[in-house]
DNA sequence: GCCTGTGAAGCTATTCACAGCT
DNA sequence: AGCTGTGAATAGCTTCACAGGC
């Protein structure tokens, strides 16, 4: 029903449609959030079909509704905890930028193997030994993880993930995750990122 | 002629043959740089046909014929220099990831508002003011910006490196930037790679 | 026999274009 | 008159399937 691609852009209009609401905008057309999405009108009607909003037209689409219909879709109804594991500069720079930001989706524990950051507290997240990564995630119920390891250790906590209940994955490390079919994961390479940037960067003048 | 996402497909294979290089293997089936790069068989051979690298049956391909045609086609004859925007937690885990990784690819200079970091050097990478971001990439002649900046200030720091003559940016701001239409943009959102994988974490056994 | 290279088929995602509503 | 909702068309990407080579 919901493609992997509308979900992302639904995630962009909800915080597209934050800011409109602290504006005091109430109503909005598609063309307008298609203009601060990047991405054309008929895509962002296709989009919010999916959630089951309706606009009217002449006035659009009202702000409160959607951020509403859009909420009740990608958020589960008590909040949804996450673990990171890897805490070097890439796990608290993740940290730093996701606490207090979503309500319904925090960070709830984090892991490494550096002694000096193990039963600390750092960003309000409590921080525990690698070893007790299965057990800490199972009792807690946690079903997704960010893996900010090295590449050398990450297919070894990945395991340790599924082996733990993990659903879903956000991976920073520059290797693809060998995972069982059912368990998702979103590759964020910024090596291939950089290299694609690179690459597009100097194919001057078109499109 | 190279789409998007194969581009991004060989900057992955490239690292999984410097694996295998690494471990001595001197060639490689289709099929098992798919298992490697989690893809299928097919899509490798078609991602290597657009390289202009054919591979011999039985024996497969060579990997150092391979690493030198993905070379050919993602590097430029002579080494490419990024900018990074921002250097707090994100930008220090970023600068830290890069360093000394790709000998075509490195990132060169270093902006930020913080008095205290300017005219230092972070792993190896000379700082500056940004209010010199236009000048310093334009005598540079650097073409690739990375925007590791809060979601308020990027897109005044996507219009400086724009001005600034700078034709791809990776985007770690969580908001869609507006460039003209021949500057490639690609985003690392991590608010929706999180939220898209909460979702489909919770998305019980299909697939 | 097993692998590559590739035309053709199949799928998924996006855009077009217009009927219907206000 | 201008916007939404949506079937139909298009474009882009991936897989199938098999001919050709070793």
């Amino acid at each position: 029903m919901h493609s992997h691609r509308s979900i992302g852009r639904l995630s962009l209009y909800r915080r597209l449609l934050y800011d409109l609401a602290e504006n005091g905008t109430d109503h909005v057309h598609s063309h307008q959030l298609a203009g601060l999405a990047e991405v054309t009108a008929a895509q962002v009607r296709r989009d919010l079909m999916a959630v089951g909003c309706s606009g009217t037209p002449r006035r659009g689409y009202n702000v409160q509704d959607l951020i509403e219909s859009i909420g009740e879709l990608l958020d589960t109804p008590k909040a949804q905890a996450a673990a990171l594991i890897g805490i070097g500069n890439l796990g608290r720079a993740i940290l730093a930028y996701f606490v207090g930001r979503r309500p319904k989706l925090e960070i709830a524990a984090a892991f490494d193997v550096n002694p000096a950051k193990i039963n600390r507290t750092i960003h309000g997240c409590r921080c525990y030994a690698v070893k007790r990564l299965v057990d800490v995630i199972k009792r807690r119920g946690i079903k997704v993880g960010i893996v900010a390891v090295p590449a050398s250790e990450a297919q070894r906590i990945t395991e340790m993930l599924v082996r733990g209940g993990v659903r879903g994955i956000v991976n920073f490390a520059p290797i693809r995750l060998h995972v069982p079919r059912d368990v998702f994961v979103e590759d964020m390479d910024m090596t291939m990122s950089l290299e694609k940037v690179a690459y597009f960067a100097r194919l001057e003048g078109r499109k």
